[in-house]
DNA sequence: AACTGTGAAGATCTTCACAGCA
DNA sequence: TGCTGTGAAGATCTTCACAGTT
């Protein structure tokens, strides 16, 4: 396939970039921290330490969103949470149906996190008949054939697709047709859709193989930057955005065996 | 990453982009897919396809491994299959500890994928006295004193958080001093690690606000569009955000429950 | 004085388009 | 002819560094 679709209309005057937005879910819970402990203000350096990033990242993300702070002072807390709630989209409510409850798809039912912010269970979907009717998370399972219903009468537009690898695309085409529009896809597979609607992949043998990789090359350098034992104790440390490794010079060996 | 250090040496020679290495792990499934099919050789084209990616990319990407293909016909499926492996070091054992057996760690323990690619779940640790000896998928559960001594006697260096997220940081700084230099983090919060120890995070909630961001434009647009009613149902329809469908490719990591 | 907002430089990543080999 | 490997152009993202505001 791969028909070069790829149609941007133009740059458009709201487009916040897509890293920016993929950050802003980490502000707003920096920011949300905050607010419980009725700090009233913020300076970017501040915010951006609670949130692993650097300051002047975050004042440029900010930018596109507004001026929203005070030279000289900072950001007002209960304000940007506000603003960022509202870039968001989550002001209003998002009924989201779960796919797939085995071990994943429970532990995802029962996550607490997930009605805290906009999102609301709507419903839990699984193709065993066995499970129909059995509560999950306080939330009764119902049946892959009510589908399409489920989807319609509870306005649904985001679903979780939990199942297993080989039920996933076949879900998922049943959910676009329900009439959803964005995907969370925890099943290792590529999924199909058409355009307009998103999909995101959470996949975990897939982090751990990205971790193996830089793990590897740590291992090999160890004896190439002759660096000594020393397990690296308590030290400081910044954190954990991106996996960018703290790159020690020099460089892999590479056993290479062609 | 880093707080001020940043220190990149310089363009590594074996350096692969980090994007790159994201997606090896999705190239590798879709070879191993074509691999049980006995299917001998892809084309760029085709495995693009399979991989969701477009092909310029999969050959720019193949080419930082080095020339593995064969012009006029395509790559060896096994060749490749055996030197993404090599590369991202699953050609080796990688013991791995879960921490935090509550729902979403017990589903991580249960979850197959986990020991098919050179992972091996060496054990399973919990703070609760009660939880210590039970089996959870036919690993016993052992209780958080030991984590020091598990971690050496097994020779772990990659390790899953999956404890609350108040807990998170102190078991981090826990694995991190008994050795383990690579940390996959399900716990919403930002970990403080030292330099030379990477992290990587899974993040449910981040994930559903970044589709929610999405969902709203694209409610939105219907409007500015022009466009007449129709719900969206199948129809094709301007992306609003464009995070291009298929993988969300290299950009940042992702989701995290609880 | 303290801190934001942002132009400009840099670094990365993606895509094109085509030379070159099988 | 068919398809890879890659220079070069483009698009994005990050970081610097400082003008501008309170």
């Amino acid at each position: 396939m791969a028909t070069g679709r790829t149609h941007r209309p133009a740059t458009r005057s709201r487009g916040i970039p897509e890293a920016t937005v993929a950050r802003l879910p980490l502000y707003l819970r920096a920011l949300t921290a905050l607010s419980e402990r009725s700090v009233p203000t913020v300076s970017s350096e501040e915010l951006a330490a609670a949130a692993g990033v650097n300051s002047a990242k975050l004042r440029k993300d900010f930018s596109y969103l507004g001026s929203y702070g005070t030279r000289g002072v900072g950001y007002d807390v209960e304000y940007l949470v506000y603003q960022i709630s509202r870039e968001l989209g989550l002001t209003q409510d998002w009924p989201v149906v779960i796919v797939g409850i085995g071990n994943l798809g429970a532990a995802l039912a029962n996550y607490g996190g997930f009605a805290s912010r906009g999102f609301r269970v709507a419903a839990l979907i699984d193709a065993d008949p066995a499970m129909a009717g059995k509560p999950v998370a306080g939330i009764p399972v119902q049946h892959t054939d009510d589908l399409e219903k489920i989807i319609k009468n509870n306005g649904v537009s985001i679903g979780v697709i939990a199942t297993p690898a080989g039920a996933a695309q076949q879900v998922c085409d049943r959910l676009v047709a329900a009439g959803v529009t964005s995907i969370l896809n925890f099943a290792p597979t590529v999924l199909s859709v058409p355009d307009g609607v998103d999909v995101r992949k959470v996949d975990l043998s897939i982090e751990l193989q990205i971790l193996a990789f830089h793990e590897q090359r740590k291992a090999g350098e160890e004896t190439a930057v002759g660096d000594g034992a020393l397990p690296a104790a308590t030290g400081r440390g910044v954190a954990a955005g991106d996996s960018a490794d703290q790159g020690p010079d020099g460089d892999v060996p590479a056993v290479m065996p062609a």
